[in-house]
DNA sequence: AGCTAATTTGAGCGTTCACTCAAATGTGAA
DNA sequence: TTCACATTTGAGTGAACGCTCAAATTAGCT
């Protein structure tokens, strides 16, 4: 005796999103899905067409929200170089149990895709790039304020940077001990830090 | 009607190890096994127990492969420092279709399992704190040796270099371009660079 | 050759997979 | 109230899953 119950997207996908981000894709079942979407297999179908369909959505929902973090952080008033560097020690300050302290699901899709679904393995890696490209025109800002030097290489920079947040995040997830976590990146910031331009003199050279 | 074929133990452990980690736990089905194999499904079953037992023993050929490899390292003539960033260039130049191009075993482990398969995450787990100890130990080589200052925290270190060389591979199995790689290994690379002793003056001190 | 133990075979077990669809229900316009 | 429409329901689909086991074959001993 069906009943009529409401059903909120942006609900459904987030718990999408959460599920599919702490098992995988392929260790996530439909059964787990109506579960934690509390739908049935007719209605998730009727919504989202397929679990693989489901999953690019789930992802691009995570995609979005990361990119929006990074655009936070270009328009933060100060200092662009400390604004990422201080996104590196947040992840490492995460609580053990947060949602967050786990690897990116973007490096997760990647890893449990490529080889067997390549359209989502692809969509992951153009996501990856994406957040690279934003990831440089903040080092770029940080250039034009007189943090980096001129002729530093911001693309390579950028991706230097996203490979040591995933090392890191991987390394969260991996479940570290909290003070190893929190050492590893501060030697990553460190990295970093010693690339920043000496603060330009405050007097006005003649 | 049934024949009675060979079976090489060592070889069909090789190939369940690439077949696994090529494809993951959960992306690997029986079939797949059989035919890599080429054993039916009594064969496998009276020679590994169970898919998760066999991906058990596969992993552990990885793993000791692995050790081996920085095993080799510690006991190479030269410089171990010089060994160890080797290595890390060498897996930046390994031809993108080489069957090591690509992500970490351990770490394809512990992201495909984590949440579902607790006795393999587990074993992974202790396997990367194993090498991670192996590294810490050529770490101490290099102290002796004079090439690392007498303070370094090596253990420390070693958890630097393991996470830098997982980004690094990640990076390689993400499909970047051959030269961007090989930036990325160089930035890594000069990192633990500066870290090295000045030479002893070759004239000794009055 | 004849027997025993060890091993491989492959059809097929029960279960779970992703997915479908006719029927039941709520909603809104007339 | 009535009827058309949109939506949810959940039993049920065929296929694929991990896995089993009786029968067939081989290998080694006598």
């Amino acid at each position: 005796m069906p009943q009529a119950a409401p059903y909120n997207r942006d609900e459904a996908l987030d718990a999408a999103m959460s599920l599919f981000w702490k098992k995988g894709y392929h260790a996530t079942s439909l059964k787990d899905l109506e579960a934690s979407l509390n739908m049935k297999p007719g209605s998730i179908y009727s919504a989202f067409s397929s679990k693989s369909n489901l999953y690019l959505l789930a992802l691009e929902r995570y995609f979005e929200s990361s990119k929006q973090s990074f655009l936070d952080i270009a328009s933060t008033p100060g200092s662009p170089l400390d604004a990422l560097l201080n996104q590196m020690r947040i992840f490492a300050a995460l609580p053990p149990d947060h949602e967050h302290a786990q690897s990116c699901m973007l490096v997760k899709t990647l890893i449990d895709t490529r080889s067997t679904d390549t359209e989502i393995a692809e969509r992951a890696k153009l996501y990856v790039s994406d957040l690279c490209e934003i990831i440089a025109t903040i080092f770029d800002q940080a250039i034009n304020l007189g943090e980096l030097p001129r002729d530093t290489d911001t693309r390579r920079l950028a991706r230097r940077y996203q490979a040591s947040i995933m090392a890191l995040r991987f390394k969260t997830h991996q479940g570290f001990q909290r003070t190893q976590i929190t050492e590893l990146a501060e030697d990553f910031v460190q990295e970093f830090e010693r690339l920043r331009c000496m603060p330009p003199p405050s007097t006005p050279r003649l």
